[in-house]
DNA sequence: TCAAAAGTGTTGTGCATACACCCATGC
DNA sequence: GCATGGGTGTATGCACAACACTTTTGA
C-alpha cells in the first residue's frame, strides 16, 4: 500500500445497526412493518421500520433475524440485504451505519398483534418515518418490484398453495398496475417457477380453483415478466 | 418497541472499513485492482483489493474515494455499493464490517505504475487474495456483468469516444462470450444510448470507422442485450 | 491487389400483446 | 337462473437470432 494516512485515535468510533423493510399483504394491501421509534429529544413517537444494534458475535443478517423476533416477535422470514446506509448525521445521536435489509412475510405471520407499539401500514399511507427510513423503504419497494420480475421470491409474501388469480393480484399489487388474465397465466407457467398442488379450492358461489405451489423454495432467476 | 435486549457494554466494538472492487481493461484483459496485504502474521504478501478504514466524519463512499486516492494514487471513477460484509471473524484481527464497493475504471487511468504493491490482474489468473476478497471480487464481476446488460455503465470503462468494434469487445470481454456484430449494433444503436460523434478513426490499412459516444453520462436503465 | 477491419439486410421463428366468451358452483 | 370468479385460444405484430458479402483504406 502506498502510504499509511493519519488514523483516528478510537477507530472504533462507530455503531453498526440494522434495519430490515419487511412487507407484507394484508388485507389486500401491500404493507410495511413499523414500529415506534422515541429517542428523545429527536424522535417523539414517530415510526421507523425495525432495526437495532449489531451485536459483537452475530452477523448482521443474524442481528436482523433477532431483532425481528424480541422487537416484532417475528421468526423466521425471507431476507436479503438491500443497502448500507452510512451518511453520518442519519442519526442525530452519534455516527450510526445501518446495513438495510428486505423482508417478505406471508399473510398467514402474526406480528405485534395487541401492541400499540408495532404496525403494518400501508404504502399509500406511509407516515413520515424516523431517521432516513423513508428512503429505506422506498429503495426495498424498488428492488422488489425488480425482483418479482425475474425470480421466485414472491413465493415468500404468499401461503404455501394459492390459486392463479391470488398470484396475479399479488403481482397486481406490487407493481401497482393491472395485468392481462390470460398472458399473465401463460407467462408465469411456462416459466415452471409453480405447478398444480392438485387440491382445488372451493370457497362460496363460486367456480372451484385450483391451487399451485411453488416448485423450488430455494431462490431461482427466471424471466417471468 | 417490544422489550430491551441486553446490550453490549461497549457498543462501538467494530470497525467500519470499504473496500473497492475495481475493474479495467488492461491491453485487453478484464482485470481488477490489487494492492499488497501484509498484516503480520495472518496475511504475508497477499493480495487483496484496495481498502482500509472508514473515518469518522466520512460516508463509506467518501472513505471509498479518499482511499483509491491515497493507496493507488487514482481520482474520481464510477462506483457503487456492492454488498456488506460482516462475517464475525472475517478479519482475524478483530470485528471489521466492510462495505464493498464495485469501481469502474477507464483504460487510460494510470493507478500504481511503479508501485511494487499496486497490480492491476487478470480475472483469468487471479490469485487467493486476502480475507473475503475473492467473494467480493466475485460478486463484482456478477454484479457487472448483469448491469451492462441493463444500464449505459459500460460507458465508464470507455474513452469518451470509440468504434462500435471497441464497445463490443468490451462487451465480450466482460461476459466471456462471442456476440453477433449485426444484431449487436442493431440492439445497441436501439436504445440511443450512443451517438455518432462525427468523428472517424483512421489507424493502419484499413477501413475508418465511426467513433460513437455515450449520449448520457448519467446512469440509465435501457434494455440493451 | 492484398490484408484487415468496417459496415450493412433479410428471413424465419418464436414470443408478447390484445382481446371476449363459456364454465362450474352455491344460493 | 343468476351472480361470482375460474378458466381458456387465436390472430397479429414485433423482436430476436442466424447468417455472408461488400467497402474502404494503406501498404
Amino acid at each position: 500500500m502506498a502510504k499509511n494516512v493519519a488514523r483516528p485515535k478510537n477507530i472504533r468510533f462507530a455503531v453498526i445497526a440494522t434495519d430490515i423493510v419487511v412487507f407484507r399483504i394484508v388485507a389486500g394491501e401491500l404493507c410495511v412493518l413499523l414500529g415506534k421509534v422515541n429517542t428523545s429529544p429527536y424522535f417523539i413517537n414517530r415510526w421507523g421500520v425495525i432495526g437495532g444494534l449489531v451485536l459483537p458475535k452475530e452477523t448482521v443478517e443474524k442481528s436482523a433475524e433477532r431483532l425481528l423476533q424480541t422487537k416484532a416477535g417475528i421468526g423466521s422470514m425471507y431476507k436479503e440485504q438491500l443497502y448500507t446506509f452510512s451518511s453520518v448525521d442519519r442519526d442525530p445521536r452519534g455516527r450510526v451505519v445501518s446495513v438495510a435489509h428486505l423482508g417478505l412475510a406471508k399473510e398467514s405471520l402474526r406480528a405485534g398483534e395487541g401492541s400499540m407499539d408495532i404496525r403494518w401500514v400501508s404504502l399509500r399511507a406511509l407516515p413520515d418515518l424516523a431517521y432516513d427510513h423513508n428512503e429505506m423503504v422506498a429503495m426495498g419497494l424498488e428492488r422488489l418490484r425488480a425482483r418479482i420480475g425475474y425470480t421466485n421470491i414472491v413465493q415468500h409474501l404468499l401461503p404455501e398453495t394459492f390459486t392463479l388469480s391470488e398470484l396475479q393480484a399479488l403481482y397486481e399489487k406490487v407493481l401497482n398496475r393491472k395485468l392481462d388474465k390470460r398472458n399473465f397465466r401463460k407467462k408465469v407457467l411456462k416459466t415452471r417457477m409453480i405447478r398444480k398442488s392438485g387440491i382445488m379450492k372451493k370457497e362460496g358461489a363460486m367456480r372451484p380453483a385450483a391451487l399451485y405451489e411453488f416448485a423450488s423454495k430455494a431462490v431461482k432467476t427466471v424471466q417471468i415478466l
